[in-house]
DNA sequence: GCGGGAAGTGGAACGTGTTTCAACGGGGAC
DNA sequence: GTCCCCGTTGAAACACGTTCCACTTCCCGC
């Protein structure tokens, strides 16, 4: 029973994501994730540290997705805080289209566990990645408003930070969808509107 | 064995104090808790719904003596700029003077169990209130750079989402101390330039 | 005093994440 | 073909959050 590397790893991260996606955090039980992969439970656990870890693949998984379809279908607007302001609105869309996915995902990434740190580190790098190519436009080189390499990354980063808060405060009832991406749009409009004022 | 109400209340918060202190999240066992609160488990339960919701009556109970602590030691600084960048500064080494504890209560709030919504609103209410008090200069009375109310307001909720944002990534083992307050101290300075601009 | 209800107690029990272990099996080295 | 390595399996066991329950204790109104 070899075949493909990583194929059960495959098969294990898809289990979860339909265990989410039905039940959120509480619902990816292990023991139940192992039976629908069709695979031991000690197997789970030798190819992921933890439920933790499995659902931090999942976002990663996802974002995947995210990105080919920014690909596919890249950003529109005309300055910088109308295609942040799409952007988020897009994004924070693609994920509360599977609320209760992203509510175990998330759930995990926010858990701070510090084995986990170079896997959501790389997440919010992704993210961070994402969010300034939406900030320079796609087609023209660097015409992102005079910003300079370290401006964009800087401005990204807070703005990863912004959203992310306001998705756990989401995830804890705090508020609802379009409270999340006003408060992303509100944060874009007055750092970019900071950072056109440093130069 | 009645004496005063909330007393038993009180013991248990003590104890998870105590525990998480020594050994962050994990160390915190509710049987832990129950016995050296000299208190039944059952009890326990009757308090708190769960071993979140104690741990957000301590992330409380820390804000309260944030507060005094404030009260008591006005923030310095001449401009706006400054004066959140020695409170976030105060702020920060104030969380990391006692680490595991901080990394408790922080987990608890970032697991975003909606039952809790009310109070890690409340929370964040009290933080936000603190940063807008650093804004605007104590003694004097609204001089605070020309800002209006709702402009104090926003800034603080945003900050308030970076500081927080930041603090999980330090529990997760994404950055240091010095980061956390680099990262708060990057975005008052954008948001205030940008909010400057505005009117 | 007395009775009743609220709060507390001690302990068992359950679910689920995590660990451990003995046995199995298939594929490559020889 | 035989043997060994190593991933897999199935199952048991453990830890801890959470629930439940029968019993006790305390307080309050009468």
């Amino acid at each position: 029973m070899k075949s493909a590397p990583g194929e059960r790893a495959r098969r294990i991260i898809n289990s979860a994501i339909a265990l989410a996606e039905e039940g959120g955090f509480e619902a990816v039980r292990l023991r139940d994730v192992a039976s629908h992969a069709k695979v031991a439970l000690g197997t789970v656990y030798k190819r992921f540290s933890s439920k933790e870890d499995i659902l931090v693949a999942v976002l990663d998984h996802e974002v995947e997705r995210l990105e080919a379809w920014v690909r596919l279908q890249p950003i529109e607007g005309d300055d910088g805080v109308s295609r942040l302001a799409s952007f988020f609105a897009r994004l924070t869309e693609a994920f509360f289209r599977k609320p209760k996915l992203a509510q175990a995902a998330l759930r995990a990434a926010a858990a701070g566990d510090p084995a986990l740190a170079s896997k959501v580190a790389r997440f919010h790098e992704r993210m961070t990645g994402l969010i300034a190519g939406a900030v320079v436009a796609s087609g023209l080189d660097v015409e992102a408003g005079g910003l300079s390499e370290d401006q964009v990354q800087t401005l990204a980063y807070l703005l990863s930070q912004v959203w992310f808060a306001a998705l756990v405060g989401w995830m804890g009832g705090l508020f609802d969808q379009e409270a999340v991406i006003e408060q992303v749009r509100t944060a874009s409009s007055l750092l970019l509107r900071g950072l056109a004022r440093q130069t």
